[in-house]
DNA sequence: CGGAGAGCCTATAACGTTTTAGATTTGCAT
DNA sequence: ATGCAAATCTAAAACGTTATAGGCTCTCCG
């Protein structure tokens, strides 16, 4: 491979240097107790000069330790921001540690089991990541009975059993409704995730809850999801603004569901922070930038990421420890981050 | 690791199920041509049965291959789509191969070397894909001394040598003027790339010409390039308004930098459209439903994706050959894609 | 002064795969 | 019958790492 350079550095060649047996320089390199002091400064410093790197195949076949995180990744809706920022954050929770981050996106025609099933079967990575959790997701059963390690986005009915990293949905949705009645609206439409995802329902509740305390109307509009494509919500949209004319207040659980939305305003004519007000979840302050008029609450994803890489490492190297959990309640700040609440123009 | 199964198949296990001795196993299955038809035949069919997949490990001490691929990522702007549609469309460019993707982020304040030298060094991966080209980077100059295969999205001074995939930014950046042009524009605005990299060079080149047969005034604004955040964007086109009030038209590299030129353009009270017309380059189709007066331009980060995953393929199997190279041209669709042209609705 | 134990190191084997060289059998032409 | 090549298999070694068991040399104590 390399033309420029001479062979790969192994424990073989500083063994030859050093005098030293090839076991006894991988126990000094491992700080192992039955190894000199002498000895070990010597061995490290050989290592050092020569550039030594383990390899990563010997150590696998050897431990067994893939040394690998698989983030799982449904390529189902249009991806954002989100996603990327995602990964971004994930791998960048890797650095300074011997994970790598492998990428493993399926296709909405597909079962969502085989990606997990081909991870574990063909032990591709020490742990997996899921997102787009449902509160009873057969990923998260399966994963569960092989003893597989693992952290996901999102909770399920087994929330107890597992590590994972969630926004609080219901918070922000009560949030939203809240805000909206604060500013006189009385009749809200929702943009809400898939109803068989978890958070959807966190979603449904935080807004009916907010919605009955403030005595408004609040429904969710039944014909788009946040995760449609813009075309699809943007139609949504418009038909419920003529079925249900009396609309003024709209809560979006995606960026993408705020901009349809908008444009569908923008459609029917009405104005944006006048005639109806809009309230999002955004991934990144970019919405607010772009339309002042709408309220964003957005989830710190970046540090999402890192949490969840931290998990799997987690789920992986102490098992038997409990489970690293965390969740963002907006406002609250109870997670370290916490979450920034960017004030509306108008 | 499994709790609920019992140990995974090997080479050794199907040697003691059939008879044959573990080399003669592997060659069966390698389909070697010293091995009986019959012989192979049962391999197979016991390998199937029990379900054995080779391990990666082992296959990988041995050759030397690690079967995966690298996609160095900077995390320097703001990801957008664009990102995350490459990073999917790459490792769905993956499946059916037995290359995996890895995905190795970088930092702005980082040396862009240092991911790179990382993967070759300590062979994380058999080839690595960059983006961000600059014309004589020096990653690829690295890569080329080194031997290592690579592939990048975008062209370098060493084009001739290597893998690349590129989109037309010459004829993108024609089209965009001479479309203003058509429409009675005289004076345009330019956000266009960081100059340090390869592409930005062929917009200016593209708008240049184009300015110059149309008999225009086009600029660059040099205050934001479209890899900026969308506050420095929104800020500079601000304060270009107020130093040259009579443009007119607009061309922006990136969906983010037309997003947030609308947004300056509504600060100071331009109307999209009619007082200036904005012509975007853009990764996902989604500016155009949110704001049909912009023309867009779009390139298809799918199949651009599944391009560099074969040419880097290549570049790893078949280095002799010459490298694999996809220029799309917008509109002549001269690759096999080609671009789609989005209609603006006024 | 003998023996125990601590301290430090080596030898061997193993993980799963592929490569190389060699062994055995068979068929065929001489 | 004999030699030779083709066909098909086996044996041994190797990739780089770590785990296990054991060996040697001191020191210290009784």
């Amino acid at each position: 491979m390399a033309a420029g350079g001479r062979k790969k550095p192994t424990l073989k060649t500083i063994s030859e240097l050093s005098g030293l047996a090839v076991p006894t320089v991988s126990r000094a390199l491992h700080d192992a107790p039955d190894i000199g002091a002498e000895t070990k400064k010597r061995v490290r410093r050989i290592a050092r000069e020569i550039g030594y790197v383990p390899n990563r195949a010997g150590v696998r076949l050897k431990t067994g330790k893939t040394n690998v995180i698989s983030l799982i990744l449904s390529t189902e809706h249009e991806i954002l921001n989100h996603t990327a920022r995602m990964i971004s954050a994930i791998a960048g929770g890797l650095r300074d540690t011997r994970y790598h981050l492998i990428v493993t996106p399926y296709f909405p025609a597909e079962d969502p089991m085989l990606p997990v099933r081909y991870v574990v079967e063909n032990e591709t990575a020490d742990a997996v990541i899921l997102n787009q959790i449902q509160p009873r997701d057969p990923r998260i059963r399966y994963l569960l009975d092989e003893g597989f390690p693992f952290a996901t986005h999102g909770r399920s009915d087994w929330r107890d059993r597992h590590s994972w990293f969630d926004y609080d949905n219901h918070a922000f949705a009560r949030l939203a409704v809240e805000r909206l009645a604060a500013r006189g609206r009385r009749n809200v439409m929702v943009i809400a995730p898939p109803l068989a995802q978890n958070y959807a329902q966190d979603i449904k509740a935080g807004v009916e809850q907010a919605a009955g305390a403030a005595g408004i109307a609040a429904r969710i509009n039944p014909d788009a999801t946040s995760d449609d494509s813009t075309a699809t919500i943007a139609a949504a949209t418009s038909a419920y603004l003529d079925r249900v004319p009396q609309v003024d207040g709209i809560v979006c659980a995606s960026t993408t569901a705020a901009m349809s939305v908008v444009a569908a305003l923008e459609m029917r004519g009405r104005v944006l922070g006048q005639d109806v007000d809009v309230v999002a979840k955004e991934a990144v302050r970019f919405l607010t930038l772009f339309r002042p008029a709408i309220l964003a609450l957005s989830e710190d994803v970046t540090r999402a990421g890192a949490f969840l890489a931290r998990a799997a490492i987690r789920a992986i190297e102490a098992p038997q420890e409990a489970p690293l959990q965390g969740l963002e309640v907006p406002g609250a700040r109870s997670f370290d981050a916490g979450i920034e609440i960017v004030r509306p123009a108008s």
